[in-house]
DNA sequence: TCCTCCCTGTTC
DNA sequence: GAACAGGGAGGA
């Protein structure tokens, strides 16, 4: 399931195959997963891609300036890959698969490509729009700070109310880009319990930052976790899976302590903790 | 602040 | 053939 460094990963992966490359049409295969707001993919023909980067679990591409200009003029298109989409690129002729949702054809230095959109599950969605059209995107002007790049102070400004500090956590307006496993990670090696209040967890925001920052930081270097569906834009694997202390480990000795761990269900989702290395409070 | 729904493949 | 995986929208 990308998470931010599954995402960092698939930008990196996929930034030599589609920058520099022209857009020459597009093929959409499953209407909703276009999101509501975009503008029809249809717009990004004629133009370039300049770039691809992430903002939280987004992956941006941006595109080069073009078009005929205004307001219906598309400059980025983001994917949001939620549990299985993935993209990669293809040599020209490659049909869709199954679950392939969209396809873009691009004319490379090196003649004619293809960046396919996959997604089982169909929960992916792709906006193609521009400033002013994402400013009326409710979720991406609401998304909290990058975590990589944010301070102390500012997580425990936002650490706030009576919640769970992981429901906090998953609040991609608290921050942006952690999901389930990195949440899970975090805390256990900042030794905060998942169900600690939001409010009590601000006063050990340094501590949880710097679990946070460092649990990102293992995995990206990693090239992310590869539970089941998560590939990289060369559809190869992350290796983090091989590095987790808690998600996915219920029942079996906590790495720390030999406790056995804890499996519950927290803000609607498996959560797993160690009862003695994670005080609540 | 919490729950349900969306979606489909895998596992029990 | 049901339970489960889960991010975010929307409703209770």
């Amino acid at each position: 399931m990308p998470e931010l460094p599954e995402v960092e990963t698939v930008a990196r992966t996929l930034r030599p195959g589609v920058v520099g490359a022209l857009v020459e049409r597009t093929r959409l295969l499953r209407a909703s997963s276009l999101h509501p707001l975009s503008m029809p993919l249809s717009r990004l023909k004629g133009r370039v891609i300049a770039d691809v980067g992430r903002r939280g679990k987004l992956l941006l591409i941006r595109l080069a300036p073009g078009g005929k200009g205004g307001p219906a003029t598309p400059d980025r298109m983001a994917v949001h890959l939620r549990m299985t989409g993935r993209l990669m690129t293809h040599p020209a002729g490659t049909g869709p698969g199954t679950h392939t949702r969209c396809v873009i054809f691009l004319r490379r230095a090196d003649g004619p490509a293809l960046l396919h959109f996959d997604d089982v599950r169909a929960f992916g969605q792709i906006l193609l729009g521009n400033g002013a059209s994402f400013a009326r995107w409710d979720f991406w002007r609401t998304l909290g700070p990058e975590p990589l790049e944010m301070g102390p102070a500012d997580l425990a400004a936002r650490l706030k109310g009576g919640r769970a500090v992981k429901a906090a956590l998953l609040d991609q307006k608290v921050l942006a880009g952690i999901g389930n496993i990195y949440a899970d990670e975090s805390l256990f090696r900042a030794g905060i319990h998942p169900c600690t209040t939001a409010e009590s967890a601000a006063g050990r925001a340094a501590v949880l930052l710097e679990a946070i920052q460092a649990v990102l930081r293992l995995s990206i270097a990693q090239c992310g976790s590869s539970i089941r569906d998560y590939r990289d834009a060369n559809g190869d694997a992350g290796a983090f899976q091989n590095s987790f202390a808690v998600y996915g480990r219920a029942g079996l000795p906590c790495i720390r302590c030999g406790t056995p761990l804890e499996g519950m269900r927290v803000a609607g989702r498996a959560t797993v903790s160690c009862p003695r290395c994670q005080r609540q409070g």
